[in-house]
DNA sequence: GTGAAAGCGCTAACAC
DNA sequence: GTGTTAGCGCTTTCAC
């Protein structure tokens, strides 16, 4: 196979030039006579030489690689040792229904937002080098992330992958653009890429105030832990006093971002006939377990009570109602995470960056009741 | 921010030894005293020392990443320029349904193998350099791919995502592996990662025969070059024959892999009344646009009539009736291309390794009817 | 066990 | 324009 690697100093042997003139009709064509130049490329293709990565970086002291950084939990489960085996089968399984696990969720966001940053990388004309860092303790995934810093002009780091101390230890050696979220205590200090759940949040308390003049809601939330929760809530209780209605008469529900909590919340609201006019959830899964409920229940949705989530999964809209809900620009959050950096790359003693994402409020049925409807047959 | 980055010069100073001790004791630890690896240890974080990829890459003629080439098409339509705004608020937009996006899927699939490629070069230590390979021309792929080739030890490509010449020149630089299909006329070359597409859907037509004994069959096929469909409908023909019913009776159905055909085909079968018994499908797709259409023409599925599809992507499990598919590990699938790649990269010279992973029958609502429901709010 | 020194394959001054 | 040469930061013989 691919005996010995021609480098070089091969391609300048078989076209007789000089490395530099090879380096150079590499890197500026345009300093290099146009015939000298054929001849090295005559060369090139004929040896099937490839530059060296390494040698580059090396010598050119950037790799134009970018690292992502991104700890992901879901894995942890099945993460066996896979054996390579050749099974000559196919298997049979019955496949009895189950809810939409949780955290299949979490990984589309990642799986989002890793796009985007493949995408944006790809335009830009740079690699992208992923880790999603998975179950290590706080050691290892400094370790691993050290691993990847070595090999990187820069890294990505995705909210709480990583500690805090690590963080610091990274950016020793190159930039860090945060996702989502930085550190709290030093938020000023990181580019920062993130979405404004605030706002969003507000926006929507604020539409259906407007639009469907209700004021009896209640309020699904997620965990006490979770900044996103947090400052939606923010968002929530803002949307409210703008239009007159005091925050602290909204019942809050703690259901931990979760389908089955949210349900079993639900189910009891209508077990005791306590339902609000809007149910507004920190979460699309816990929209659709509120959802559930209610339709099992018997009651209608958005009739009897509108309902709400926040993220725009794919579920959100396969469900039926589809919920109204406020979408999250995933795709958009990478390549402006890889945006930063280059920035950064280019000017290192900037101000930190901190940009902000407008997310979208899409507006379906599970707050709208009946919207329009076209394209029905129309998609040949 | 990141001054000078520290070098092992720096550190073998620092701790009063030579560059090549501090190489050791990072490399091989045991082959230093423990007492001038302490010594090391200390000046390394006192230092914050992290050594530099390239040149290790360089001087140990390896790098430790491992290349993943796919080309992804979806990514093409908003591929406008990026640019960072940080605009000060939350759009609100009506958003009317719409069929699911075919393409979507394809997505979802690169997804899951590039997650399992991440995940097992992860569990082996090393990193992952993933490539879109987005649109370029035939030439743009291969100065991308060319470029990529130089910085890692071996290169994953999925099926077609690269012309057949450009991996011939891969090839001559690093060792390549194929996820999914090799080229056709080189087979035996290049070291494989398949699906058994054949064989699942062999079973699951005699699966079919057997328990429901049914003979009376249509077959929804997909394009005609996409060599997914051809071998599906090989093992199509062989689960009938299997069963002595002859496959030139089975009338075929060409939707090209989309809903909106078959949706429409099916429909046509309603209004003449001409409906098979079972419609097998070659993706799931189809299979959904099937079910639309039988639905809404007031059939019962699978009561009347029997429906299948094949891939598993998630959709198949949230429709209703939930479809009986023959679901892909795509997940292993990238799993298992990362240990063929880090065999092949320990044993240059065994011949070529070709694995075949088993697909795994789900049998569902679609052909089953009610199937045992458990767990229905068990998961708090 | 440890140090000196020779590359690894390239880029970038600096001369010519 | 083109060639010469000195690194880039590390690994790895080879002596000691």
């Amino acid at each position: 196979m691919s005996s010995k690697k021609p480098t070089v100093y091969d391609v300048a042997k078989e076209a007789g030039v000089s490395i530099a003139s090879v380096s150079r009709s590499l890197r500026t064509p345009e300093s290099v006579r146009p015939a000298t130049r054929k001849l090295i490329n005559r060369a090139i293709d004929r040896l099937g030489y490839v530059p060296s990565g390494s040698a580059q970086s090396l010598a050119a002291r950037r790799t134009g690689v970018i690292g992502l950084f991104m700890s992901n939990l879901d894995e942890l489960d099945d993460l066996q040792d896979f054996t390579l085996s050749s099974v000559d089968d196919a298997r049979v399984e019955i496949d009895p229904a189950h809810h939409a696990d949780s955290h299949r969720n979490d990984s589309l966001y990642y799986d989002q937002v890793l796009r985007g940053c493949e995408l944006e990388t790809w335009r830009r004309g740079l690699s992208l080098m992923v880790n999603l860092g998975l179950d290590r303790n706080e050691k290892g995934l400094t370790q691993l992330a050290g691993e990847m810093v070595g090999k990187v002009d820069g890294l990505i780091v995705m909210a709480r992958s990583v500690p805090d101390s690590t963080l610091e230890f990274l950016r020793r050696r190159v930039p860090v653009v945060m996702v989502a979220d930085a550190p709290s205590d030093n938020e000023a200090g990181y580019d920062l890429v993130r979405v404004s759940n605030r706002k969003g949040m507000r926006k929507l308390v604020q539409h259906l105030v407007d639009t469907h003049h209700v004021d009896d809601f209640a309020y699904i939330a997620g965990p006490d832990d979770s900044p996103d929760n947090h400052k939606r809530y923010v968002g929530f209780c803002e949307g409210l006093r703008s239009r007159n209605i005091n925050p602290e008469t909204v019942p809050i529900y703690r259901a931990g971002f979760s389908f089955a909590v949210a349900h079993t919340i639900t189910q009891d609201m209508v077990a005791r006939h306590k339902i609000p006019r809007v149910m507004v959830c920190a979460n699309d899964q816990m929209a659709l377990g509120v959802c559930k409920a209610l339709t099992d229940g018997g009651i209608r949705i958005p009739q009897d009570v509108i309902v709400t989530g926040f993220d725009g999964i794919s579920e959100s809209e396969t469900n039926t109602p589809r919920i109204t809900t406020v979408s999250q620009p995933m795709r958009n959050l990478g390549r402006a995470a890889v945006s930063t950096m280059v920035q950064r790359l280019e000017n290192p003693d900037a101000e930190p960056y901190a940009i902000e994402l407008p997310v979208t409020l899409l507006l379906r049925e599970s707050s709208e009741g009946e919207l329009t409807k076209e394209q029905e047959s129309t998609s040949d």
